[in-house]
DNA sequence: GCGAACGTTCAGTATTGACTGAATATTCCG
DNA sequence: CGGAATATTCAGTCAATACTGAACGTTCGC
């Protein structure tokens, strides 16, 4: 990894280290973004992210369970393979996009709380909450515009990268 | 406070407080949006969320640089007093889509790392700085659009709680 | 201007949680 | 099956940081 590299690396991971996420994630995607070759072993990330081990099996799991990577094996090797799909982008949109739904929840846990008191008191909770379950709707929305307007632009590059020797679901 | 109250500030609490504010920050702006009467005092804040008075403090700050709360003095009077202003709602979600542009000069930092390598190792990179630019563009639209909404479903019930006794900006 | 009440600051404390690393489990080849 | 290489787990460590509380500064009524 070069200095500009590692720069790259550091700075996304303490961006999602200060977003919900651990710095070790942002750290990982990053690399798995800009690594040549793009499929890489635990070990290789373990020694480019100077991580220990454990780090990355917990991250990778992490990071798999929100969409934003891929693992896979290939014939004839124990390692296991990461690398960050094209679908990752989508995940990682929509992962964001949770948050309105979860607020949409929290604020009618408060909702309930106010049922039986004047409407002048629960006024302003009321308004956050169709804020956020404007948001929950028309978010997703959103995203598919983009992919849409994106594979519009891009019909077939998509899937032009060069295939990864072995690599299943 | 109630049970059920404090079950709301708690929760928003440690929500915002995995999403990059402080516990604090979402246990006070849950308890302005809620309490009764709306303005509240720092002394009365500390009492209800049995803070320490130098957090209400520092939390207060940050709140107010996020345009989520409002602060003022009434005459005759050396308290200052909060309150969760209708504005609040569209500084939140301002903020929280402040995050497209940070991602994607994030991506930048990583895409002038890669400028002398080839199209195949940046493409992902690429992907995800067109997504994130994309969607720096088309939040704000998306926040202006619910506005809208809004104001057309309510034409004036916004101004119409009882105005605080005296309270400038 | 004096005194009292309030707000702010900041060094210290406590807590959270991310990461480490060794022990354990699993997988695959021979 | 046996053995080696890899992945996972989890208790322990360490660093980051949210909060406390006392000292300080500021503002207002008198």
């Amino acid at each position: 990894m070069t200095p500009g590299e590692a720069t790259f690396v550091e700075e996304m991971g303490h961006f999602l280290g200060t977003s919900g996420m651990t710095p070790m994630s942002g750290r990982m995607w990053a690399w798995l973004l800009i690594c040549d070759p793009p499929e890489q072993t635990a070990s290789d990330l373990a020694t480019e992210l100077h991580a220990s081990r454990g780090a990355i099996s917990g991250t990778a799991r992490l990071l798999e369970s929100a969409g934003m990577i891929r693992r896979g094996r290939r014939r004839g090797d124990r390692s296991e393979y990461f690398s960050a799909p094209a679908g990752a982008l989508e995940a990682l949109l929509t992962d964001a996009g949770s948050m309105y739904g979860r607020f949409r929840a929290i604020t009618e846990v408060g909702l309930a709380v106010l049922a039986d008191r004047p409407p002048a008191v629960s006024a302003r909770l009321r308004e956050v909450h169709a804020a956020f379950t404007f948001f929950e709707r028309e978010y997703p929305a959103l995203i598919a515009r983009y992919l849409r307007e994106r594979a519009a632009a891009e019909p077939v590059v998509l899937t032009a990268a060069p295939a990864p020797q072995d690599m299943p679901a």
